[in-house]
DNA sequence: ATATTTGCCTAACGAACGTTAGTTTGCAAG
DNA sequence: CTTGCAAACTAACGTTCGTTAGGCAAATAT
């Protein structure tokens, strides 16, 4: 990928990240980069082409993530803040790209698709795992695992919307706060 | 809104919550209903007008579980699990609804996004409150609680990604887990 | 029985869509 | 100085888009 299409690539997720890619038109883009229309073709095969490129970029961050994850050594408390803590960087470093990742999936099609969801069913599955060791160490409660994972994620990828670069929180304390909670829950102890 | 309307609304949403509102045509609608396209406009005045009775219709809903819970007396943790539970009750009852009010509000234009950001903006302030009333009484961690209200708001949505009829878990079980799960977290407290 | 309304139809509109073909421009390497 | 290539252009293609106008048949109300 030349600098110039990366350039572009990232230039056409700002765009994108707006309306949505089922919203936005190729004119759309094209219009906010003070360019023709035919002439993102020089850089993508295709509307989807953009898509796909963001879609699996970012899929692949998380699966380095998940490996770096597995590869330490931790116990299951530390290994669930250390995946917090590397998702929430990734979500925050590529705020355009994730939420695209994040709501735009779904416009894929054919072997991307299949590809994508099945890549996503394996990140989830590491979650399931890494609350599974806390189960059998016996930090976790016991608990349906599935339901839990999904429900861990999904409010980590909730920040991508309303995570601000340029607010009071960054990446590091948002990740703190949500694996406090997510430990510990809303209940105080006392 | 005649029987027939209504009918046709709810066919339309089972149509539309399939790719999402900005990737579905009309003719795409009218197809599933085994119509032709411009019969839709004896009972919609546009595409816009479906997404719009579709949004409003689900915020209807929440805002009255909002009264619902503001108006008996009871603790934060009662409180929150009673809201919780509908809000996870008005989720899985009008799924198809659901789906798109959760993923298809930004395709709201003019006013009508307006009113509905100003409404999930109010729906939110209900949930801080119930996270404040439990921190006043002590019974809930000091926090950051808008950070709070919307990583419980989030895990809570994501169940229309997921959640199936005809699975093992009814919306009272799931709403009870979820609850469980905000309150107390994921670390065995023993 | 007649009048009115409801629900859908056919036909088509202009606009916007993603994309292609072929061409020009400007820069960098030989 | 020439060649080659990347990156943009102009022009247009066929398709699909949301929507409208006007009509027709069946159900409903008077």
């Amino acid at each position: 990928m030349t600098k110039r299409k990366k350039e572009i690539l990232a230039l056409s997720q700002s765009v994108l990240k707006e309306k949505g890619y089922a919203a936005t038109s190729v004119r759309d883009i094209a219009k906010a980069l003070d360019m023709e229309p035919a002439s993102l073709y020089s850089h993508f095969k295709s509307k989807e082409d953009i898509l796909k490129l963001t879609c699996f970029e970012m899929a692949d961050k998380f699966e380095l993530a998940v490996k770096e994850v597995n590869d330490i050594y931790f116990n299951a408390e530390e290994k669930l803040r250390i995946a917090i803590k590397l998702h929430v960087e990734i979500l925050t470093q590529n705020l355009d790209s994730a939420l695209i990742f994040i709501r735009d999936w779904r416009n894929l099609t054919g072997t991307s698709l299949e590809k994508f969801i099945a890549n996503r069913n394996s990140y989830e599955a590491g979650f399931r795992e890494i609350v599974q060791t806390g189960i059998d160490e016996g930090v976790f409660n016991e608990t349906d695992k599935k339901f839990a994972a999904l429900t861990i994620l999904s409010s980590v990828n909730w920040i991508v919307e309303w995570y601000k670069p340029d607010g009071n929180l960054n990446a590091e304390q948002i990740a703190e706060k949500l694996s406090d909670f997510i430990l510990s829950g809303l209940k105080n102890n006392n």
